[in-house]
DNA sequence: AAGTGTGAC
């Protein structure tokens, strides 16, 4: 044992230098002195007498040391029985025995402080008004230790106790290696010793590393939820939306959706749930995983990036301050701004115009812009189509700063539920579902002059039918203008279609990727996807990293708060599906994974099923995706198979819409705008003519045409709802069953999907039980989406009571939305409201006239068979009635997963059907005298 | 006893 002067001297060489507390050694030599010492601060005094700093290091050591030696009394030991001893049982227990008193005393001082913190409140809120938000934070608090509810402590305290553990931890595997290099520096080692000692080294040099610069910057943080309260601030919800016309490096974007947040919250709590047990669980081999199992990538090729020359990128405004004439400046310095005379004068030449504009271009806010300087809007409105709500609102607030005017009078946009136009309005940006909309009041679109189709390579269903039906009227309006704008990929696809309409390229703002490809193809993506995010930790330079999966399940970790900026010094990892393919941007992201999957919805026109399957994506798809890391410099993308995939596995383009979706609300719609020969239709690409003619099938059976093809009465009423043909029918039927208050909310539930109730992990059972509160006496899940509704309205559209019912107040308040629009819509068909709540068959009568084709009949074995078309199905799990299995049921849909489920099922007399829809069903498909052979209780006799 | 790609009217 050295002598007291040595071991000052050696602590004063070695630890002083590393800063070190509760080194075994000093350990046994302060506890020595702490036993002198009356008070942790006469320790410190002591301590630094001894050669310690005083420092809060020091003083969390004597603070330590002191309490231990008040507990522990075992002081005797000698310094290597101790490091042997810890690593034996006996004395583990004891330590957490030890750090068991102190989890209690923690507590202890943590509910004492609460109490205090909470009188000191309310004494405070005694002394002035508090503000809404904080009230609440402080009846909750109350409410908590009320109830004794320790819950809180306990995570407080087992947090603290899980810091001090790393801490030791840490310190134990340093004082090994000082003991180590004390005892041992002059002594010869085996090479497994001396390999044993590098190991320890690097190890523990890499955690103390995590650890310092994780207090400071090194990890991702969890922003504080960005909360707008209950009312929708139009001007936050702007600035939000704008927010990349103010200043492309903004990385604090925040959620423009109040609503939104609930959801969330709910979305967070998930993935915070299941991170954790997900890292326990690999946590082991993490380390080593890393190294061995690493991708081999090959650099295959760059994407070229499009910088035009003299372009200074100065997007930066602040919408406030600035005056006009700048905002005018800025204007010339967008890309599309050399080619506006040129452009001008294509468009004098020809009707049809093909744009290529890349991102970044300007054509969006410009083209309108440069049409209405040229005295378009003087013959006539511009429209200008998005396939986004979003993006036909912000690029109209755009717009309406640049011209000087306010939003919703010269330039304004329309999207469903609001329209914010007027008379004075010239531009008009919208969603493309609206100007089909507008088809219908006037077919010839007489009151504009232009038309601009934006994002055409988007393909989504409306922009699809709009292409028939603009390239239709230019032929009987030739002072019609048509711009079609489309990414580069497909631009001759377009030109074709258009009678070889000219094309005219726009070069943008984008920075060079670079495409990694694998050398083989992975096996598991995921596994893949993660030794990818780790690899390009390791050996990239700082950047964010988004992650292409494709699903919910996939990401679990997701972190929602993306908009946050990234701390400095730190890299964000965003986990997302498709959604970030063109939905929301992410500043920051410098390289992309993708593992070239993605879900796609297609729909089997023969059994009228919808299926949600993993796809490969598509080469356009692949692009788009690798874009994504070059928006704010060069970017990487990483691709999770090989350039031989690319080249051959890959399609050129994703199916459009049109090609893989039920086809009978886009058929009603052409109907009603007189296009009769749809099969000669002029589709770009023309949907199967098998889902055509399924379409005009159901349509007739709906009596929404009659045996020519024509339009009915019935089927005028129905094309004047926004909803599948199917629910249109019921609402148009509910007239006849004096219902019709009752049926349009249930329509406008049944729209909403399936994201109504919501079950978290943990709470899974109460989430059941509070539905189950609606099915009361097993009236069918039409119904009990009634009772939500009417019950959620008479709460007086409450969010508490949406909380306290698992209900998705978003989802809600959408269906109310929806409600409201089609309450307004039964005036223009003339279908007077009435409620007839008690009569339940006569609201199921409704449903069925609407959804005859979805009915199933129960089989001997318990499953179910539809009846047309026989096929053999399942009740959903989350229906009502899955358990009691009535013997004939009228299904809303029918959805392919681990099985063939019918979702929202209602009980249905089978001779409904032969009432309803005669034309449809026979007596003998509705006949049970072959299933004499039925259990007890389910034959004839229960008819 | 199950499973939520993305939009839009």
């Amino acid at each position: 044992m050295a002598s007291d002067g040595q071991l000052r001297e050696w602590v004063s060489d070695k630890l002083m230098t590393l800063l070190g507390y509760s080194k075994s050694v000093v350990v046994q030599y302060v506890i020595r002195l702490a036993k002198e010492c009356s008070s942790t601060g006469d320790l410190v005094g002591k301590l630094v007498e001894f050669g310690f700093t005083s420092s809060t290091e020091t003083r969390t050591f004597a603070a330590d040391i002191y309490a231990k030696e008040k507990v522990a009394k075992d002081s005797g030991r000698n310094v290597r029985r101790r490091t042997e001893e810890d690593e034996e049982d006996g004395d583990k227990s004891s330590d957490e025995e030890k750090e068991r008193i102190r989890d209690q005393e923690a507590r202890a001082q943590l509910e004492k402080n609460m109490r205090e913190r909470d009188a000191a409140n309310t004494r405070k809120l005694m002394e002035r008004q508090l503000s809404k938000e904080e009230q609440e934070e402080l009846n909750r608090r109350s409410q908590a230790m009320d109830k004794n509810d320790t819950s809180d402590l306990r995570k407080f305290s087992r947090h603290a106790y899980l810091q001090k553990r790393r801490d030791k931890k840490i310190d134990e595997i340093r004082d090994e290696l000082l003991d180590h290099e004390y005892i041992f520096h002059d002594v010869k080692l085996t090479e497994a010793e001396e390999k044993e000692f590098k190991y320890k080294q690097k190890l523990y040099n890499l955690v103390k590393e995590h650890v310092e610069s994780a207090d400071d910057v090194g990890e991702y943080k969890m922003p504080e939820a960005y909360d707008m309260g209950e009312n929708v601030n139009q001007e936050k919800r702007f600035s939000v939306a704008m927010q990349r016309y103010k200043d492309p490096e903004a990385k604090d974007k925040m959620n423009p959706f109040a609503e939104q947040e609930a959801w969330e919250e709910h979305q967070i709590g998930k993935s915070k749930l299941q991170f954790g047990s997900k890292d326990r669980k690999r946590s082991s081999d993490d380390y080593q995983y890393v190294f061995e199992d690493s991708i081999d990538f090959v650099k295959s090729s760059v994407i070229e990036g499009t910088q035009p020359e003299g372009d200074s990128d100065q997007e930066d405004i602040d919408a406030k301050d600035i005056l006009k004439r700048e905002l005018q400046d800025e204007r010339k310095t967008l890309p599309i701004y050399k080619f506006r005379d040129e452009l001008l004068k294509a468009v004098e030449e020809y009707q049809v115009i093909v744009i290529v504009g890349e991102t970044g271009s300007g054509k969006t806010t410009q083209i309108p812009q440069y049409l209405h300087e040229a005295g378009y809007t003087a013959k006539g409105k511009v429209a200008c189509t998005q396939p986004r709500r979003v993006a036909a609102m912000s690029v109209a607030a755009r717009v309406s700063q640049e011209m000087g005017v306010k939003l919703g009078h010269e330039v304004g946009y329309s999207i469903r539920f609001e329209d914010c136009t007027s008379e004075k309005t010239i531009i008009k940006y919208m969603t493309d579902g609206m100007l089909l909309r507008e088809f219908l009041g006037e077919p010839d679109l007489a009151s504009y002059s232009v038309v601009m189709v934006d994002e055409a390579h988007e393909r989504t269903l409306s922009t699809d039918i709009l292409f028939g039906l603009v390239k239709d009227i230019s032929r009987f309006r030739p002072d019609l203008k048509l711009l079609i704008s489309s990414a580069t990929l497909d631009a001759e696809k377009f030109s074709d279609y258009f009678d070889s309409a000219p094309i005219f390229k726009i070069p943008g703002r984008r920075y060079p990727v670079e495409i990694h490809y694998t050398k083989a193809p992975e096996a598991d993506y995921i596994d893949a996807a993660i030794v990818t995010v780790l690899q390009i930790h390791v050996t990239q330079p700082p950047g964010d990293i988004l992650v292409f999966l494709t699903g919910q399940e996939e990401i679990e970790t997701l972190q929602a708060k993306i908009f946050e900026p990234t701390p400095e010094g730190a890299r964000k990892v965003v986990l997302a599906t498709n959604i970030a393919e063109t939905s929301l941007t992410i500043d920051g992201i410098k390289y992309v994974i993708d593992p070239g999957f993605c879900k796609i919805k297609s729909y089997n026109p023969r059994t009228g099923m919808e299926s949600l399957l993993i796809n490969p994506i598509s080469k356009a798809s692949a692009n788009q995706r690798a874009g994504r890391s070059g928006r704010t410099g060069p970017g990487k993308c990483f691709r999770l198979y090989t350039s031989y995939n690319y080249m051959h596995d890959l399609e050129d383009n994703t199916v459009p819409e049109i090609q893989r979706t039920n086809l009978a609300n886009v058929v009603l719609t052409l109907k009603s705008l007189g296009i009769h020969d749809l099969v000669n239709f002029d589709f770009m690409d023309p949907p199967p003519s098998e889902a055509l003619l399924k379409a005009l099938e159901q349509l007739f059976a709906l009596s929404a045409l009659n045996s020519r093809g024509e339009l009915t009465k019935t089927g005028r009423r129905m094309a004047e709802f926004p909803l599948d043909p199917m629910l249109s029918k019921m609402i148009v039927a509910s007239e006849k069953y004096k219902c019709s208050d009752e049926v349009i909310s249930i329509a406008s539930m049944l729209s909403i999907g399936n994201s109504i109730f919501y079950r978290p992990k943990d709470k899974q059972v109460h989430a059941d039980n509070a539905r189950l509160n609606f099915h009361t006496g097993n009236v069918g899940d039409h119904i009990a989406l009634l009772n939500v509704y009417n019950s959620w309205k008479e709460t007086d559209y409450s969010t508490q009571w949406c909380y306290e019912n698992y209900i998705q107040v978003r989802s809600m308040k959408r269906a109310r939305d929806i409600r409201d629009q089609l309450e307004g819509l039964m005036e223009r068909v003339e279908i007077e409201i009435c409620s007839n709540a008690s009569d339940l068959d006569a609201i199921k009568k409704a449903i069925t006239s609407g959804f005859f084709h979805h009915s199933a009949r129960l089989q001997r074995d318990g499953t179910y068979k539809t009846v047309k078309n026989p096929q053999t199905v399942h009740i959903h799990p989350s229906s009502g009635l899955a358990e009691i299995r009535p013997r004939w049921v009228v299904y809303h849909e029918l959805v392919l997963t681990t099985k063939e489920f019918m979702r929202q099922v209602t009980e249905l007399k089978p001779e409904w059907l032969v009432e309803i829809a005669p034309h449809y069903y026979q007596l003998k498909d509705v006949d049970d005298s072959g299933t004499k052979k039925l259990p007890k209780g389910q034959g004839r006799a229960a008819l």
